[in-house]
RNA sequence: GGUGACGUGGCAGAGCGGUUAUGCGUGAGCCUGCAAAGCUUAUCUAAAGGGGUUCGACUCCCCUCGUCACCUCCA
């Protein structure tokens, strides 16, 4: 598989020995998430779901960043310690991600439980004269560092003059970055320094370092931690390692609405819990991997509808395929299965191509629905594709909704009488079966000999 | 101001130096008691603009214009 990595420009070869190891920066705990986090998170569960449908192991280690100026301020303001904000919206963040069909990660190590790996790793960065203790707190002396802006391409000089940088006349240099800041209030941990808490960046280092190792194959997030979170990332640990931290950089892009960023300080905010009560699970899924996840995606409501749509299309196929039954015609669809799978397979390895990948997969969710519509679909076709469909739907995380088995029993009695009714052409009472039906989330499809009911999703937004 | 990315048909969105991407939408038709879904076919014969390289460019190079992101917390 190949990865664009956005420190070399360029598509990598992910190299693995015994399983690929990814590290992702998750959120800020103070608030709900919102669908362009969803869209990282959706990304990298993909891509896991796609490695290890491949039989590649993965850990994967996604950090809360549970101690934080923002979280400080918020539970200020709402009466609340921090730590009882941050969990509650750690909890919170669980329940989006599960409900978003996400794969729980290996770990989601917090930044508050690795307090002393911090404390060891500044302390490393401190005897080796890397960082230095100002009356504010321990900063990383950027100087040091001569691969500095290496990821994001940024010169130091140009961010000198850049002038947007808090001033602090306590350090050394403007672009030096707080390692730990000194605070006689709580949340704060004692220190070799003093009484205070970590800096932002250095809770990743730790915590990457401590369960993944000095280097690993991928680290992740969104397009906005470039700079200057992942930078400092790389600053701290290989001047703390001596060696190359991740491996391979990728980054995904921004959710947009009208072009512009979602971010809470423009207010153009949509939560994941709005977008899933309307929306559903599936849709926001297939909407975040609708484009390269290397670019932005703007969110409308019209490209909801149409990944509404093709939802639609796949339960379809689901359960024709489910449903078969002996039909005289077939088609020998061994080809389709076989060139699907590969090219599907074959767009994901190179960068993780979703759009090219979902392409492939509803042509040939288009084309079995189309034999099936022509009374084409065998039980032995069925047989044959609906390990490849499931698998692309375990890659993709879709989940298709099912019955159990009483419930196929009465559904199956009730369109057996509504059959009867409608072969007797009492339509007035077979339409009132249908509505049953309905009523059980079952929709009908009459073909010319059979009937086809399938379980749908239901959708909020459809009927609005 | 600096850095990076991008600009494809009504919309979404890929690949590729020379072949239909694909999907959605739209028109017509088929199927159906109706509905839904599905099918067939058509539609749009796209490449921000201007140069250049080439036998040939949407694809490579240059310029212009435009959009966005990052440079401050951010997925």
């Amino acid at each position: 598989m190949k990865i664009s990595d956005t420190l070399t420009n360029q598509k990598k070869e992910l190299e693995y020995s015994d399983k690929v190891r990814i590290y992702l920066c998750g959120v800020t705990v103070y608030d709900q998430s919102h669908i362009g986090h969803a869209r990282t998170i959706i990304v990298f569960d993909t891509l896991r779901r796609f490695l290890e449908g491949n039989n590649i192991p993965v850990e994967l280690i996604q950090n809360f960043t549970d101690v934080d100026d923002k979280i400080i301020n918020r539970a200020k303001e709402q009466g609340e310690s921090a730590n009882g904000l941050s969990r509650k919206y750690i909890q919170t963040y669980f329940e989006d991600s599960d409900r978003l069909n996400i794969k729980r990660a290996t770990n989601y190590p917090k930044a508050t439980e690795h307090i002393d790996d911090m404390i060891d790793l500044i302390k490393n960065l401190v005897n080796n004269e890397i960082a230095y203790t100002s009356k504010n707190g321990v900063y990383f002396r950027v100087s040091k560092f001569s691969d500095y802006g290496k990821l994001s391409k940024k010169k130091t000089e140009d961010l000198e003059s850049g002038a947007r940088i808090e001033v602090d006349e306590a350090k050394e240099s403007p672009l030096d970055f707080a390692l730990w800041k000194f605070s006689e209030e709580p949340p704060n941990w004692n220190s070799p320094w003093g009484k205070g808490r970590p800096g932002w960046h250095i809770e990743c280092s730790a915590m990457s370092i401590k369960y993944l190792g000095k280097n690993f194959e991928i680290h992740g997030g969104g397009r906005d931690l470039i700079f200057p979170h992942h930078e400092n990332e790389i600053a701290q640990s290989e001047s703390f390692t001596c060696e190359q931290f991740a491996k391979i950089w990728m980054h995904a892009g921004m959710i947009t609405i009208n072009g512009e960023k979602m971010s809470k300080s423009v207010g153009n905010i949509k939560s994941i819990n709005h977008v899933l009560e309307s929306w559903g699970p599936n849709v926001a899924r297939l909407f975040c991997i609708s484009g390269h996840y290397s670019k932005p995606i703007d969110y409308t409501e019209d490209l909801l509808k149409e990944n509404l749509i093709k939802l639609r299309q796949i339960e379809t196929c689901y359960y024709e395929l489910r449903l078969a039954e002996e039909q005289e015609q077939s088609e020998d669809i061994s080809l389709l299965l076989v060139e699907s799978r590969e090219k599907f397979d074959a767009a994901l390895n190179d960068d993780f191509n979703t759009p090219l990948g979902l392409s492939v997969f509803f042509n040939m969710i288009k084309t079995i629905n189309s034999f099936a519509a022509d009374e084409k679909i065998t039980k032995q076709m069925a047989k044959q594709a609906l390990p490849v469909l499931e698998y692309m739907l375990e890659v993709l995380g879709i989940k298709v909704q099912t019955v159990s088995d009483e419930e196929v029993k009465s559904i199956f009695d009730l369109i057996n009488k509504r059959e009867t009714l409608r072969a007797e052409k009492q339509f007035e009472e077979a339409d009132k079966i249908r509505d049953q039906i309905a009523g059980l989330g079952i929709s009908l499809i009459d073909h010319k000999n059979r009937t086809l009911w399938m379980k749908k999703e239901p959708i909020k937004a459809e009927n609005q």
